[in-house]
DNA sequence: AGCTATTCATAAGT
DNA sequence: TACTTATGAATAGCT
């Protein structure tokens, strides 16, 4: 779009490399604007020029909101950590299984009714905190795994349009088999009680 | 750039929203790839359409690497996002603690201890039949969905596999691809009921 | 999806 | 770096 055509390979002269550089940049910022604003879109982008400076911009949507969204898809990692690093609060279950046991086998010999009370306070407020975080974390587990189908069916639509794309584009169809794939496991390992 | 000027404002029209969002997308992607090869630098685009499809778009370096970059220089507003996005949830359940606390004060009218003794069981056993129900329909609903994001992968990996093979049978690469959603499964809580 | 009339972006020049 | 302009690209409105 200039004087000549332009082949779309390395500039090698690094002055106008610069200077298409920063023109485009800034027509590629414009570009996504206009696509934000014309088809009530968001959009992020982040460019590094080969100094290493990085350029970002975004439109509809902040830049974190936008980066966040896509992070679901990818920081798995970060998810797992997450889930984890609450765990060490609660992780000492053992110990306090003993404890509870040690009090039961005491309150066996006492017949004071006052301890008898204060024990029963103890254990329904253990019950109580321990029921609420097991419903939280089940409740926490049902949405990662809604907001992954979603994810997912997302992926799935993405996937045959762009294969349709290419079909169209030439290829001849060649029957396949869906390959089963690696299915990491999915079985909960948790004592986790139906009724109680 | 078309039969007439278009006015950089919402496209009310939802058809021809939809159709100019697929072409400039498609158009922004082109330019980003060009001003990555033509100047050296990396560009990561991710447009969210107005339905909430997640386009991604990477050249130069993968999206990752380059969304890290960025996310390094700001991980502070990903964080305080993170724990703003989960903090509703925690909202509801104080509701519902004052409701059950306001039933309580009712019932404290009533002296007669035969007939608390009676209400007490008529709770306990509702209270019981509510919650075997609950965490029955919560591991129910978590085995649906367990169940439908195992389908769901595999018809992706499926997708997936099929769509390289076509890509090798002459079409050129094209570097806008929907990446094959490598999402391990997420880690169930471990730390369960210490008593129920 | 394709097809043009137009507008837009920009390469080269100043 | 900024402005100008000739020209190649992108695309709006139709089909």
């Amino acid at each position: 779009m200039g004087r000549k055509k332009l082949e779309i390979k390395r500039i090698e002269n690094k002055s106008s490399r610069q200077v298409t550089f920063s023109k485009r940049r800034n027509g590629l910022i414009e570009k996504a604007r206009q696509l934000s604003v014309l088809c009530d879109a968001s959009v992020a982008l982040l460019v590094v020029s080969a100094s290493g400076k990085l350029y970002n911009f975004s439109a509809g949507d902040s830049l974190v909101k936008i980066v966040d969204r896509y992070g679901k898809q990818h920081a798995d990692d970060r998810k797992a950590l997450d889930l984890q690093s609450e765990a060490p609060k609660y992780g000492s279950h053992h110990e306090l299984l003993e404890l509870v046991e040690r009090k039961l086998v005491e309150s066996n010999s006492d017949v004071s009714v006052d301890s008898l009370v204060q024990l029963e306070n103890h254990l329904e407020t253990a019950l109580s905190v321990t029921r609420a975080r097991k419903t939280e974390l089940l409740l926490k587990l049902v949405d990662s795994l809604k907001e992954q189908e979603k994810l997912l069916k997302e992926e799935n639509q993405g996937l045959a349009s762009q294969m349709e794309k290419n079909n169209l584009a030439g290829a001849e169809a060649d029957k396949m088999e869906v390959s089963p794939g690696q299915i990491s496991d999915i079985n909960c390992p948790v004592t986790l009680p139906l009724l109680y």
